[in-house]
RNA sequence: CGGGGCAUAGCGCAGUCUGGUAGCGCAUCUGGUUUGGGACCAGAGGGUCGCAAGUUCGAAUCUUGCUGCCCCGACCA
């Protein structure tokens, strides 16, 4: 991509009403623009960042075995009032009515509707485990969004739904989410932590919810720091596998504010590994049991033929609340750095030419085409603007990876940047060889 | 929902108290000089001052109503 073709209003003053850091960045680097209240349109740079990151989320459902569909926005009122609520829910939901005067909603879950696709269409318990889920724009009419789209009211959210024969299967199918979760937002280079969690209007007996560390997140958190050195690329998907790995985020202390006991911390983690910090939920698993399949009659015939509540569990992620958190945990002093999986492009290319001399970009256009003949996603910054003005966009941008056309690349060997790292002479074969490698 | 604030050019703001027909910075366009961390000079375009009614010779400015947005509190991916 040309950056004289991308659609990337760059804003280099914000309101002052954007106090969150993600939110500045998100605006200033064009990547979305406010639309109503909570309520955000996704330029192409947000858009393509929300796309990466929504891949991720969905390579690792696939793994676990969870297959992907996709249910409406729109929801019929009737399957809410089957559950109880519709009442239960208030405000918080959009109620909508069509012309015939008929009780619509936007949905702000699925639970309803999965469980009416599920008692429709599976009778045996032969059909079990089944684990499904969608990627799916959602409306919570929150009293107060705020934050960019770290809190609005339409946001993305990966939900999956687990039907499953016994209680001691369902908890299987939960543990699956439990590492998926884990492998997800380790590839996106987050710290997450998993902590026991209330389950809320929800319901249920077991939930956990995913904080990801960042100075600037919204909830306090308190934590043996050893929970930081734990590899999950240690574990395998098998059931023994995640055993261990959910007894090696378990055991060490680890609690948000409301649960936290400052005696049992200090009792059961020594000073030098305590840590107090912040942290952004990013997602939460659920375990409930039938209480949607009860009501709502989600039945299977069992061995013995006889009919039979399935066990249920839901498993959120909020992808587009990804995008800020990875913002709030990856940017630092003005300088975002996106992880390579997710980043806008690959690379950029920034020639530091002028009018009178555009030997740097005929150079840098050269180079661009050698790394797309490689499959490496360049930008390339084939402006005039002074050398300043680039760089601080590319601040913005995040891209990791700089190639600089400038004095101090020749022939051969070229200024290659990592962000917030020091510059290397390499030639476009170790470039080329490098990001492959990156990108696996 | 309770309490408070704001709405003026694409973006960020001043002007409102004390009424006289709108201004600054950035961005945009033209020309020229610049080019390793948000350059400079000269010129140009762009605004029914959120909407509606009222007061007045005259309203961005005063009054009333409405709408939108934001901030502080309880909820949430």
């Amino acid at each position: 991509m040309l950056i004289s073709k991308l659609f990337f209003p760059v804003l280099r003053e914000v309101s002052a009403d954007a106090k969150l850091k993600s939110h500045q960045i998100m605006l200033k680097a064009g990547m979305i623009r406010q639309s109503a209240a909570g309520i955000y349109s996704w330029l192409p740079l947000g858009l393509k960042v929300l796309k990466k990151i929504e891949q991720v989320v969905r390579e690792e459902q696939n793994n676990v075995g969870a297959q992907e569909m996709l249910m409406p926005t729109i929801q019929s009122a009737d399957i809410w009032k089957e559950s109880g609520r519709y009442n239960d829910y208030g405000q918080e939901m959009l109620r909508i009515k069509d012309r015939g005067d008929r009780e619509l909603l936007y949905g702000p879950t699925n639970e309803e509707l999965v469980t009416e696709i599920f008692r429709d269409n599976v009778k045996s318990y032969k059909s079990l485990p089944l684990i499904l889920y969608h990627i799916q724009w959602k409306f919570r009419d929150e009293i107060r969004p705020r934050f960019g789209v770290m809190r609005c009211r339409e946001f993305l959210m990966k939900d999956s739904y687990s039907f499953d024969l016994t209680k001691e299967d369902a908890i299987k199918s939960y543990n699956k989410m439990f590492y998926a979760y884990l492998r997800t937002f380790t590839r996106l280079e987050l710290k997450a932590l998993p902590l026991r969690a209330s389950s809320g209007p929800i319901g249920g007996d077991a939930s956990h919810e995913f904080i990801i560390l960042a100075d600037t997140g919204e909830s306090q958190v308190y934590l043996d720091k050893s929970l930081l050195d734990i590899d999950v690329n240690s574990f395998d998907g098998s059931e023994d596998s995640i055993n261990k790995m959910i007894s090696a985020f378990s055991t060490p202390y680890s609690a948000t504010d409301e649960k936290h006991s400052e005696k049992e911390f200090n009792e059961k983690v020594s000073i030098d590994k305590q840590l107090a910090t912040k942290g952004i939920e990013v997602g939460h698993i659920f375990y409930f049991g039938n209480k949607y399949s009860q009501p709502m009659k989600a039945n299977v015939l069992n061995k013995e033929g006889k009919n039979v509540n399935v066990e249920m569990g839901s498993y959120g992620i909020g992808v587009s609340r990804l995008v800020a958190a990875v913002i709030e945990a990856k940017c630092i002093d003005g300088v975002m750095k996106w992880p390579l999986v997710i980043s806008p492009f690959d690379i950029a290319i920034i020639p530091l030419n002028n009018k009178s001399d555009t030997t740097p970009l005929d150079k840098a256009r050269k180079i661009y085409e050698t790394l797309k003949n490689n499959s490496i996603d360049a930008i390339l910054d084939d402006t005039l603007e002074s050398p300043s003005s680039k760089f601080k966009n590319f601040d913005l941008m995040g891209v990791p990876y700089q190639i600089i056309i400038g004095s101090k690349s020749n022939d051969d060997k070229l200024e290659f940047k990592e962000l917030n790292e020091k510059t290397e002479m390499l030639t476009i074969e170790e470039i080329i060889k490098k990001i492959k490698k990156l990108k696996g």
